[in-house]
DNA sequence: AAACTTTATGTAAGTACTTACGTAAATTGA
DNA sequence: TCAATTTACGTAAGTACTTACATAAAGTTT
């Protein structure tokens, strides 16, 4: 067999190789199933490819309510209410009404919906074996392994995987840098957009964005800010309370760069910069609104405290804390 | 999630095995594709997988013509038309008149749709490096085997061999019957059926269909007919011209059951039978508008003659024949 | 050069599914 | 036991394609 003409350079999307699986597989399944429906076009005007599953299922198992076949085909509970309207449509199909559950529809062939199955049964022997011989002649169990990358695809959360890969690439992306005088207005800016955004601008906070310098550094607290792309697109703080004690607090990323590990990477790199400083216990007050937050703070290995924080501005009701221990370091 | 559910013996889809094999494709295809696309949701609002294959096409070759963008991907051109429409509201995608050809539409990525696939492409990286790394996982070249699949399809005529097998089981269900004198009414029922059906019934007709003992068996010809299911539903008749030269004729099959070889397996009775009755020139006259007919006899051996033949009936204008030879003994 | 055919495109409608939503009957649970 | 939830079903609308048809430009033939 010359399998060289099928994957030639000139079939893009054979080229494209696992980012285009899905549109092959599809493609191959609609000129198979096309194949099947010309077959019944000319056996017997009355049947499609498509009603297969329901009516070989219900000349095995009679009557059977709507949800139960769609479940047992994986199908939309939708989509076997439309083929079993058409088959209706075509005499094929009875329901009735269940007697002890009155939501319930059962569905069961009619008489000449079984005599068309009977008719039909020798076809879909001919179909079977003919796809089977097919399959066959590549030299796989196409079959099983079809049943193979089935499962796989399940245990696997693929979905989870590549956005693995995405985050870790965006957080390499990130770029932090330390407060200098020139970053005071980036500091004051970051803040004050998201403050506007969720809640509003109170006096305390005022004081510490006009100040930074007098109000964070000078106490022995550090700033740091984040770069992507070339922007200063994000912010926070380490505020000094006790000698091993820091407060995690002033975390802003733009609007236009969230969503992009920027968040992850501050704070990331502020626990770190705690752990340099000495500190034993990260602490931090924000909302239950902000749950992108908290799920990060969360993820970090930050936990709720029960107990009512210092409550420095009015907007904030969780405290969380992070124990930083030794066995830390290994990151 | 959960696998078990999707595998198990109680997957009657498993269980249909290559009956379901395109419905599991297709199912396969459409869950990977949701997974992708729940990737660009995270990433970059504007982007969806179906647009991928365009995109990735157009920023390796820059200004394509609609029609040819279909063709490299295996589209119609419709559904790139739709592609390309929703891409230009989005801003990705403009297009352009051929100054050399009014016809054609070209179609080129933008400055934001450039912008768009440079920021995408270490996500497709990430893509294409995640479900390598699942398909792999099962052990095979899933990717190679899909080609092999695709071009063993292209080469098979899938659609013929099942067929074959269909008519081949409908050729040995036709039982074949000789004249008795309680089957006169069929033979005239069913020459009847047809001729009132494409053309009309002539005085000629009326004599031979009311005397087929006097008109055709006394000469030295037979009547042949099938029995499907039980009843007889065609007839067909050999009238002995001269000494070695029979005449095919009278051949009707009944509506109900045209389509399932009864008029191919009367026509092959008819020519065994005329060989043992010594018959070495096999004629026949027909009519240009039965088309299925002359197909028939085409297939069976026989040939169109330009000469004009008796024309006992004013509706046949198609004269063939048949030489039976010995070899024709094979059979 | 008029009359055909072919090609490139656009539009409409069909297909075989899906998701979303609404309703009624059954089940649960405090 | 009565409200809240779950389940079964129907309907509508969306999706990502397709086929079918219409039209205009280009190419070919006679």
């Amino acid at each position: 067999m010359s399998s060289s003409e099928n994957s030639s350079k000139s079939d893009l999307i054979t080229q494209l190789g696992e980012l285009a699986f899905a549109s092959r597989l599809r493609r191959l399944s609609e000129n198979l199933m096309k194949d099947v429906n010309r077959v019944y076009a000319r056996c017997e005007t009355e049947f499609q490819a498509r009603w297969f599953p329901v009516a070989y299922l219900l000349s095995r198992e009679s009557p059977l309510p709507l949800t139960t076949i769609a479940r047992r085909l994986h199908l939309s509970h939708p989509a076997v209410n439309q083929i079993a309207g058409d088959m209706s449509r075509k005499g094929l199909l009875k329901s009735s009404k269940d007697a002890g559950d009155g939501r319930r529809r059962l569905l069961a062939l009619s008489e000449k919906g079984r005599a068309t199955v009977d008719r039909l049964k020798p076809v879909w022997s001919d179909i079977d074996t003919e796809t089977s011989r097919m399959l066959r002649s590549t030299g796989h169990d196409v079959l099983d392994l079809v049943s193979q990358i089935e499962s796989t695809f399940d245990e696997t959360d693929l979905f989870g995987r590549i956005m693995g890969r995405v985050k870790a690439r965006q957080l390499d992306a990130v770029e932090i840098v330390d407060y200098r005088p020139h970053l005071k207005k980036h500091f004051r800016n970051l803040n004050l957009e998201w403050l506007r955004e969720y809640f509003r601008v109170e006096a305390a906070d005022e004081r510490v964005l006009s100040d930074p310098n007098g109000r964070i550094i000078k106490d022995g607290g550090c700033i740091l800010f984040a770069r992507l792309e070339g922007e200063v697109v994000g912010t926070t703080a380490l505020l000094k309370k006790e000698t091993a004690t820091f407060e995690l607090s002033k975390m802003a990323v733009t609007g236009r760069f969230r969503g992009r590990q920027v968040g992850r990477k501050l704070a990331e790199a502020a626990i770190e910069r705690a752990r340099h400083l000495g500190a034993a216990t990260l602490v931090l007050e924000t909302s239950p609104r902000l749950k992108a937050a908290v799920n990060l703070y969360r993820k970090l290995g930050f936990r709720t405290l029960n107990g009512k924080g210092t409550a420095t501005y009015t907007r904030e009701s969780i405290v969380m804390q992070l124990e930083i221990t030794d066995r830390e370091k290994r990151g």
